[in-house]
RNA sequence: GCCGACGUAGCUCAGCGGUAGAGCAACUGAUUCGUAAUCAGUAGGUCCUCGGUUCAAAUCCGAGCGUCGGCACCA
């Protein structure tokens, strides 16, 4: 005799277990009609369910958001039974719903292609208006197996077989089609509506793993309306313009070619953009007592092979052989090891840590040539890497002095939100397992004394230590590691780093290795992209355009022109016999923040009309006054607040 | 690296066995104009590379390289 409590606050008692579906209806023949799932005590299951003790019930009616997850899992399943009723023979696997949609898994040879598409998302139609009640039956284990295996259903048998004994083993019937699933789903396949879309074509290894076979994906989007759907693909229209390798190309910032593949041709104002964000690094790195070295490209191979790095990475160094000599030198894939050999090069004293190596390291990894993107993942990158050398007792502190610089950081470029990660020992790793206990307790309890949450990446954590990950995202929402905070045991063994301690003894410094921006080029990229390529009047390599409305004020122009060179402003000048309009649409395309016009009027009564980019409005200005504004605007964020400021260069 | 798609002028793309095209950009000229495209003209291409089929290949076939989307990888 469930007594069932609603959100309202309410509680109905009923004599004998009760269905979802009849509680809803009891409840009300709108909410009958509107439930897809509900949540039972907090746990979302089918409106099928029997509910047969206490408990706290909500509905889910399809216009909740949490319904979208429910509509992404129904549409993967109705993608599936439509594949194989069109192509027989194509195994199925697994289909989650993920951000935005979802995807299915199909062993299929030859894969799928878009080419298929049309028909596929047909017979998808016609499965929702079939409207195909789903039906959840619980299978004896050995049964469901069989029954797979008899069916050709391999992958679906094996994913059985590894199911751990406790769990229940059900199956979905939806019309004549069933598959293997923990569930829930909603009533029929007709709530999945009609507003999906088949995306893409991928191809996936079998269980995500590269000695396995690969599957055919098929990516999806859903969503709970027409309006919805076409909102998401028009925002991804918008993301393609603000690609970085489009704005790249159309600021002029830099290119890449077949001759470099993964490596960056910076052009002026690109180098101009890196220039100011390293810079500011420099600056901030100073002030907080780092101090920055430079250590060698080429590196024997020999100290790869004492850091560990050789055995696990060297089929992704580049190496170089000299004719005269019998050595192989390896281009440095980090900078770790050459920042150990500055550290061992004299004796070290306790008195001297926490020591601060920081290096801008150009560092070249042969990566694989999927992996490739953009700027973002290269070839040959540099790194805004620095090496902690310190005690175990003063990792914590550190942690908390790392994250107040890096937060400040992002704050300043431009990212007041980022997310961490914290990645424990992977599978294959250097050091004994008390030496990660302890490397992994160090970083969790130096997490809690800088009041750093986190989510758990398990088993990613690099080969000599655990770390902390911090992530942005691109345009399209793809995560990207930048930042990173790693506390390494392993290292000052491998390489013998060691101090003098207080008592007279040597002992072991711990490293903690460490970067923000994580390398130059992925993080210009993604904040190319954060901003659209609206960089802020600080950041923007090209900072204004004098630009004129007729001939007779060029003079002047050109005059405008040499005042803001003076006053640190990068500007350019533009006489071109072109219409103001034009001249508007040309600089505006190129995301420069201001434009300073001059016309006949501006000539003669020595001012600007200062038009900020993308603005409807246009401010007439003494010039010297336009100028100190945006001079005042360009200065960097860190030099702003250490106070009164002569100098607006970047 | 794996699966798929794609590679034609600086950019965006058309052409898909029979003499390489358009718009924008560039250049020249005219126009001097008030806040997102003034008009006209000129020039620009080993159709990614190498091989093959064919009387004939940008087009069909094969290999390679690269790019893009995923997967795997990411010290």
């Amino acid at each position: 005799m469930p007594a069932i409590r609603l959100p309202d606050g309410s509680t109905r008692r009923f004599e004998e277990p009760v269905t979802g579906a009849a509680l809803a209806a009891a409840i009300g023949p709108g909410l009958a009609r509107a439930a897809v799932a509900m949540t039972v005590s907090g746990k979302l299951v089918d409106l099928s369910s029997v509910i047969d003790a206490d408990s706290d019930v909500r509905f889910v009616t399809r216009d909740d958001p949490e319904a979208l997850a429910l509509i992404r899992h129904d549409a993967a399943h109705v993608l599936a039974e439509a594949v194989q009723s069109l192509y027989p023979g194509t195994q199925v696997t697994i289909g989650p719903a993920i951000e935005n949609g979802f995807y299915y898994d199909f062993a299929r040879e030859p894969p799928f292609s878009p080419e298929d598409f049309p028909p596929i998302e047909e017979k998808m139609r016609a499965i929702v208006a079939a409207k195909e009640p789903f039906d959840r039956e619980v299978w004896e284990r050995e049964k469901a197996i069989r029954f797979f295996e008899e069916k050709g259903e391999k992958y679906k048998a094996e994913i059985i077989r590894d199911l751990p004994e406790s769990e229940t083993i059900t199956l979905y019937r939806q019309g004549g089609w069933v598959d293997l699933c923990r569930g829930p789903h909603m009533r029929t396949t007709g709530d999945v509506g009609t507003a999906f879309k088949l995306m893409r074509t991928a191809g996936a290894y079998w269980r995500g793993d590269h000695r396995n076979p690969m599957l055919s994906r098929i990516y999806g989007t859903a969503w709970r309306n027409q309006k919805e759907l076409e909102a998401y693909l028009v925002m991804l229209a918008e993301a393609e313009r603000r690609d970085h390798r489009r704005l790249g190309r159309e600021m002029d910032l830099f290119h890449l070619q077949d001759e470099a593949v993964g490596s960056v041709f910076w052009h002026p104002l690109g180098w101009r953009l890196y220039r100011t964000v390293e810079s500011y690094m420099r600056r901030r790195l100073d002030a907080a007592g780092y101090q920055e070295v430079r250590t060698p490209q080429l590196v024997d191979r020999s100290l790869w092979e004492k850091s560990g790095h050789w055995e696990k990475f060297g089929a992704h160094m580049f190496t170089a052989q000299v004719e005269d000599e019998d050595r192989t030198l390896a281009l440095k894939p980090m900078n770790c090891p050459c920042h150990v050999q500055i550290f061992t090069q004299r004796v070290r004293s306790y008195r001297e840590l926490p020591l601060r190596l920081a290096e801008f390291g150009s560092c070249h990894r042969y990566e694989p040539s999927g992996a490739l993107h953009g700027i973002m993942r290269v070839r040959a990158f540099t790194q805004d890497d620095a090496h902690i050398f310190c005690t175990e007792e003063q990792i914590g502190a550190e942690t908390i002095r790392f994250m107040a610089l890096l937060s400040t950081i992002y704050r300043d470029l431009g990212f007041p939100e980022f997310a961490v990660k914290f990645a424990d020992r992977p599978p294959v790793r250097a050091g004994a397992d008390e030496t990660w206990d302890r490397a992994e307790a160090a970083l969790r309890e130096a997490c809690a004394e800088a009041g750093v949450t986190y989510v758990l990446n398990p088993g990613e954590g690099a080969f000599y230590g655990p770390k902390l990950e911090f992530v942005l995202k691109d345009a399209i929402g793809r995560e990207w590691q930048c930042g990173t905070l790693q506390v390494d045991f392993v290292l000052p063994e491998r390489l013998d780093a060691e101090y003098v301690a207080e008592d007279g003894r040597w002992r072991r410094p711990v490293m903690l290795h460490r970067a923000i921006l994580g390398s130059f080029e992925r993080f210009l990229g993604i904040l190319i992209e954060q901003y659209a390529g609206r960089l802020p009047l600080w950041l923007a390599p090209l900072q204004a355009a004098v630009a004129t409305i007729v001939s007779d004020a060029d003079a002047y122009a050109a005059e405008v022109g040499r005042a803001c060179a003076e006053a640190g402003l990068n500007v350019e000048v533009d006489s071109r016999n072109e219409k103001i309009n034009a001249k508007v649409r040309d600089w505006s395309l190129r995301h420069v923040p201001a434009m300073l016009v001059v016309g006949r009027r501006e000539a003669e009564a020595g001012t600007v009309a200062l038009r900020r980019l993308g603005a409807a409005e246009q401010e007439v200005l003494p010039m010297a006054e336009a100028i100190a504004r945006l001079a005042a605007e360009a200065t960097p964020p860190d030099l702003r607040r250490s106070g009164p400021q002569t100098s607006a260069c970047a």
